[in-house]
DNA sequence: TTTTAAATAAGGAATTTCCCTGATAAGAAT
DNA sequence: ATTCTTATCAGGGAAATTCCTTATTTAAAA
């Protein structure tokens, strides 16, 4: 028989890991080479033990799912990513596969989903769970999803905002006008149609760009 | 040998029941009588055929595991509930107890944590996951965790500020005079010490009065 | 029965947002 | 080379919102 597939897990739920690890390791050709529960030791772990396959999640502590990703596809690209997540966004389905993933498997498919999301991405091709096809349709056909694409400044405004900080605040921080804090706002708002700074918090949340 | 334990699983992720129906099945004196994957679902799986101990996490589609263990807990007194959950705060460990649980374990814990709550519920004990010891001796010595108890009415107004109404807006809502809702405004965020809006949204998305 | 708290409301000052206009610099397109 | 576009910066002024204080009524609690 062939080498088995090493596969390394990282998730924050010591639960999910370990119930993984057990069930996965009863496939004849996988074997779990490593655990992590947060971004920085995913990407200590894999520097010391590399593996075939990373099985990852996003919300995790100290480093999100989708930097470790951007990090190890440049030092390993050899390494194939597969997320393991509950995040159905357009965005952060996008920005995962920009970021060098191989495969998307939600949280609320079937293991035996991951598990031929296993066997795919050790075959060269990319897995995507079905789930997921609706919505990378319309990302498709709409081409919309880019369509709240912010500057640098505005995304770093965009951050500030929704941590809590005011204009005046922002400006101070960034040494700027209050009134061209107000002004890359605006765009912000006009680009993404916020109608409020309510929902400018909930679109920074939904897609990490804050820890909540 | 004595009757099984009768387990209920409810949790949104599929690939997280499945590996625990799977491994929990492997102890000797636990059967998972039942899975669900939504609030309202758990419900109506429970009605036509009841367990022992209901696994329950707060985070789910259609009704959240707190309103679920309200219900389950006034429908079925003798059934035991332990959340199983992500969530660490003090207000939903508090919520979770006073809606009926006896077990309270996190994600982030080990399988055996899960099996030593089902032994200990199952023998009339509350169990409460050690890493949580020091969060509830916080609540215990500050008692401020009811520093935040709003009236109905605030909570009320909180979650629509919340879901990105405005003042304006809420008063039509609500049908009273714009004022006023300035002024349970005002209260509520005196009440939690909140600087702007934004800590308010983030305070609502974290105690999961609104989907994110 | 006195006290406390919730829900309602308003006046007026202070602050912020909203809408529009416009300058400058850098990069891409032609 | 020159046009075009875009990011970044900034201000004026009107409109809207927030902030702070005070006040009345009602219901519950001590």
């Amino acid at each position: 028989m062939n080498e088995k597939i090493r596969i390394y897990l990282a998730d924050d739920h010591k639960i999910l890991r370990e119930s993984l690890n057990i069930l996965l390791s009863q496939e004849e050709d996988i074997v779990v080479a490593g655990e992590a529960e947060d971004g920085l030791a995913v990407e200590d772990g894999l520097r010391k033990n590399p593996a075939d396959i990373l099985i990852l999640d996003i919300s995790m502590p100290k480093r999100s799912g989708l930097d470790v990703a951007k990090n190890m596809t440049r030092e390993y690209p050899e390494m194939k990513i597969i997320f393991l997540t509950m995040h159905k966004s357009e965005e952060i389905i996008a920005e995962a596969f920009e970021s060098g993933a191989k495969g998307y498997v939600l949280k609320e498919n079937a293991l035996e989903e991951l598990v031929k999301a296993i066997h795919s991405v050790k075959d060269g091709k990319v897995y995507v769970s079905s789930e997921l096809s609706q919505t990378l349709l319309h990302g498709f056909l709409s081409n919309e999803r880019r369509g709240s694409d912010l500057s640098v400044r505005e995304r770093e405004i965009l951050k500030l905002l929704a941590e809590g900080y005011s204009n005046k605040e922002i400006s101070d921080m960034l040494m700027i006008s209050i009134k061209t804090v107000e002004t890359h706002r605006a765009n912000i708002m006009r680009k993404n149609n916020f109608k409020n700074i309510t929902e400018l918090v909930l679109y920074a949340a939904r897609n990490h760009l804050i820890e909540i």
